[in-house]
RNA sequence: GGACGGGUGGCCGAGCGGUUAAUGGCAGCAGACUGUAAAUCUGCCGCCCCUUGCGGGCUACGGAGGUUCGAAUCCUCCCCCGUCCA
């Protein structure tokens, strides 16, 4: 019996997509989701209650690798598990540091142990294995652990990307195994799930390979990595074209990393059950905010004695209250007031997304919702 | 009244004979951002010219003269500002 109990309550039937539920020890999580990022256990600009009450956000990712560098997750372990560390009552996913392996790659050297970091934060050098990145995060208590992986930049050859696959696969083997055995071990009933990551960069044939493999795991859920490195737009999705029909349908999918707004309906429409990505909440900081009539760039001058909210169909607090000319003027002054605005406004923007593309799903309007979409402006 | 130290592009502040339209920083303007080394990073930032590639012209370092092939940089006088002594 899968650790984690996904149902699934509708489908499309024009294009797979699904409606479901991800029962998680900490809560029932709908899907398709978008989960907002707290890599050191924290969405910046935001609250936990802000997250929780004003966004709806059941589900939130965290970082392996940042945690473990600090502030260590046995110290998180001795303080209750991350849940209570951040006094967070929904589900957390936590990455395993396998993007790291990509983000900071000047600090790190991948063998086929694991890989060896160098601390960015003071030098110091930590090995992180398929096995210790289970540990860590059964440590951090998280629901959803991710397998380590290794998340090859853009672009490789086919045959480096072919080697670097091979390892994940390895990786992913061993870390299943680890984790079946600390689960085994443990007396509570209530498991955190496991998902390995399908890599293969941007080679079709590496996709489905690397796709058989882990199916044969029978993990819990599946999850595709190496996406949004620089690559096409296009050639991500035929990426995850490649990758979905051969994924078992009863699992969660998970595309990690992505997207852009006017993305998040083509992930879904090719069977995505789970996203994240940073675009919103960085963007957000960056003066970059995302509206029903494109982007909005709030720094800029034309926005100086704009009293229109950011988003005029906004319905978000930010939206509510605050007029742009404000948003830009906070921004400007490096009022810490307007990146909890700005990221309380982009998230928004995204939940809602999820939130009608799940609505278009339970009511069998999907195709006419991609239709709108795709014709509107970015 | 005297002795020092200063006056540099919107601001602060380097430069102290040529390669300096003038280092930096701030402010301003524009852009980027996709499992977060990111409240970060990049570009522009005197004016005018075919936006033609390290292009051309003009005006600039308190003011006015001077020395020099050449000055923000040296000299003279003047005007301001600061500190100290009267």
């Amino acid at each position: 019996m899968s650790p984690l109990r996904f149902e699934i309550v509708a489908e499309c039937s024009a294009t797979g997509a699904r409606a479901g539920i991800l029962h998680t020890a900490h809560g029932p999580v709908e899907t398709p989701v978008f989960m907002p990022v707290g890599t050191y256990g924290a969405v910046k600009g935001l609250t936990p209650r802000h997250l929780a009450e004003e966004l709806g956000v059941r589900l939130l990712l965290a970082n392996t690798y940042h945690l473990y560098l600090r502030p260590g997750h046995e110290v998180i372990r001795r303080l209750g598990g991350l849940h209570r560390f951040m006094s967070w009552p929904g589900a957390i996913l936590t990455d395993s540091g396998g993007y790291q392996v990509f983000s900071l790659d000047s600090f790190r050297e991948v063998t086929d142990e694991g890989v060896l970091f160098r601390s960015h934060l003071n030098g110091d050098v930590h090995r992180l294995t398929p096995e210790s990145t289970v540990d860590i995060q059964l440590a951090l208590g998280s629901d959803i652990l991710m397998a380590l992986d290794e998340c090859p930049p853009y672009p490789v050859s086919h045959e480096a990307a072919r080697q670097s696959m091979e390892r994940t696969v390895r990786w992913a083997a061993q870390g299943y195994a680890h984790y079946r055995r600390r689960l085994e071990e443990r007396e509570s009933p209530e498991a955190p799930a496991w998902f390995p990551i399908v890599q293969g960069s941007m080679y079709a044939d590496l996709r489905r390979e690397c796709t058989r493999r882990l199916v044969e795991l029978d993990a819990p859920g599946y999850a595709i990595g190496g996406l949004s490195v620089g690559e096409p737009r296009s050639v991500s999705l035929e990426m995850v074209e490649a990758t979905m029909p051969l994924l078992p349908r009863d699992r969660p999918r998970y595309v990690m990393g992505v997207g852009l707004p006017e993305e998040l309906a083509e992930y879904v429409a090719r069977g995505t059950d789970m996203m994240d990505c940073v675009l919103p909440t960085r963007n957000a900081r960056n003066g970059c905010l995302f509206t029903s009539q494109g982007r909005l760039l709030i720094k800029q001058a034309r926005f100086r004695d704009d009293p229109a909210p950011p988003d005029p169909v906004c319905g978000c607090y930010t939206c509510r209250h605050f007029s742009r000319a404000y948003l830009r003027h906070l921004f400007q002054a490096g009022e810490m007031l307007y990146s909890t605005l700005a990221t309380l406004h982009n998230l928004t923007f995204y939940m809602e997304i999820m939130r009608a593309l799940r609505r278009a799903i339970m009511r069998g309007t999907l195709p006419e919702y991609l239709r709108a979409v795709r014709s509107m402006p970015a």
